[in-house]
DNA sequence: CTTGACCTTCCCCTGAGGGGAAAGTCAAGG
DNA sequence: CCTTGACTTTCCCCTCAGGGGAAGGTCAAG
């Protein structure tokens, strides 16, 4: 019989966790003084808490090993936990890339992969001049009153722009509802003129790629600062600067 | 002006999280209603919030993040990180190895692998009988008063066996004193007769060459079970049983 | 003016313990 | 028998990066 700092030496544990695994009812001293509510361990315990610690090894919860110290299905738990294993590879892969290009890029461009949730739009084939297409879908969709309040936006590639919408609505011949589909993103920003815009597409792309990502649908670009947010009263010594004030940002669907 | 919620939309981020960076300094709003309390962000701050975003990314802590963002290094942050997050590729590895063992052995011998500190010991070449040569050992660092209180062990590749000291001792011709390097070791416990250990022994050579590791010294074996502990009160009704009470723990150093 | 969405602060919760305080217990040495 | 020092007990607070929710104040649209 050790007491309980002595077993926590032999079984290279501390003796905070016996403790709390005693009280999580996980590993139990083989013998407790009712009177002094001192602990005491037999070697003979040592090899389930090695047991324990084996499965602790493989970065399993300590409920998850209750269960299974409990009876719980073995082989099935080391399943759920290998998939568990290889997900978090796959994030420290993705991040060890993304480190790799912002090494590369010093101060980069600040490429972000983040979901981004089922857009219900509206959407239209850009005609002529984009401003003017842009007011006439605003109008249409602002007259049946289902404009929602988030950004517009466009899908270059599709020749096409959106407004989000609040639920469906009546197609007209240049007009359609769609929902753009959710997913993973790499999105960047871009503040300044829509010249530089352009630069910051290719630099998008060129990030998805070192990244090891794969494009899965085209390219959307949301117009942040375009006549899009309310009009909420300006701060005190508030000024709207010129170019700068436009935002835009680039979101291509990944894998 | 966007009000905390919206922003929070548009930065793919959570208002609890604004709120939170606010307090921590490391992102505040470009103006605060004083009268209300209520924040509000500029679109024109959207690309400092992607930057700290795709620090985040990286799977950086938020205090290295202000720290960059208050003008730190940032290449030495990134290399810090890079370090950072091969440690975590290779422990993601170790586990999925030793999973893969734990899968193919269906609840297997258990090894853990763990760091040792450095112990002092009193060696003796083993001559004939073991239980004598113990008893010799044991005999001359007790009566020198240096017996520390641990279990004795054997090195069984160099034919020696060992009994912990609370420090340096005197050699005589057949004990000498030194100290086990401390490190990583790979270890296994056996429970039962002796007869068992030759096997434990094979499966933990082959569970280290699985885990893809490697041997960095002899292999220890402690008698966590055989006259080291005190004798402490037994409990009531607290039986000792026969050769199911010998334990007996395998430690391979390892890389 | 009402209403509902939104915002504020405040408090508690997470997992797996670590640090430390105050008080009780044990074993060895004198 | 007493002291001493190592050890143990419970209890409380701390981590990290927020999430959940309550109570109450604010905003903007109809």
């Amino acid at each position: 019989m050790f007491r309980i700092g002595e077993f926590a030496r032999l079984g290279g544990i501390s003796a905070k966790q016996l403790r709390a695994w005693d009280e999580l009812g996980l590993f139990r001293p083989a013998w407790v003084d009712r009177w002094s509510g001192y602990r005491y361990y037999s070697p003979a315990q040592l090899p389930e808490l090695r047991r324990i610690l084996a499965l602790r090894q493989l970065g399993m919860g300590l409920d998850e090993i209750l269960a299974l110290v409990r009876g719980g299905e073995v082989r099935a738990a080391l399943e759920r936990r290998r998939e568990e294993l290889e997900r978090e590879r796959r994030v420290v892969e993705e991040r060890l890339a993304a480190l790799d290009i912002s090494v590369g890029a010093e101060a980069g461009p600040d490429v972000v992969v983040r979901p981004v949730a089922v857009e219900p739009v509206a959407v239209m084939r850009v005609p002529a001049r984009v401003s003017d297409a842009f007011y006439a879908l605003e109008s249409y969709v602002r007259d049946l009153g289902r404009r929602a309040h988030r950004p517009p936006g466009a899908l270059p590639s599709e020749g096409e722009i959106f407004v989000p919408v609040t639920g469906p609505i009546p197609d007209t011949d240049a007009i359609a509802y769609r929902r753009l589909p959710a997913g993973r993103v790499a999105a960047v920003i871009h503040r300044g003129s829509y010249h530089g815009v352009a630069a910051a597409r290719g630099t998008l792309l060129r990030w998805v790629e070192a990244a090891g990502l794969a494009a899965t649908g085209p390219m959307r670009t949301l117009y942040l600062q375009f006549g899009a947010e309310p009009e909420l009263r300006l701060p005190p010594g508030w000024v709207v600067e010129r170019d700068d004030d436009l935002v835009t940002e680039l979101q291509l669907p990944v894998t």
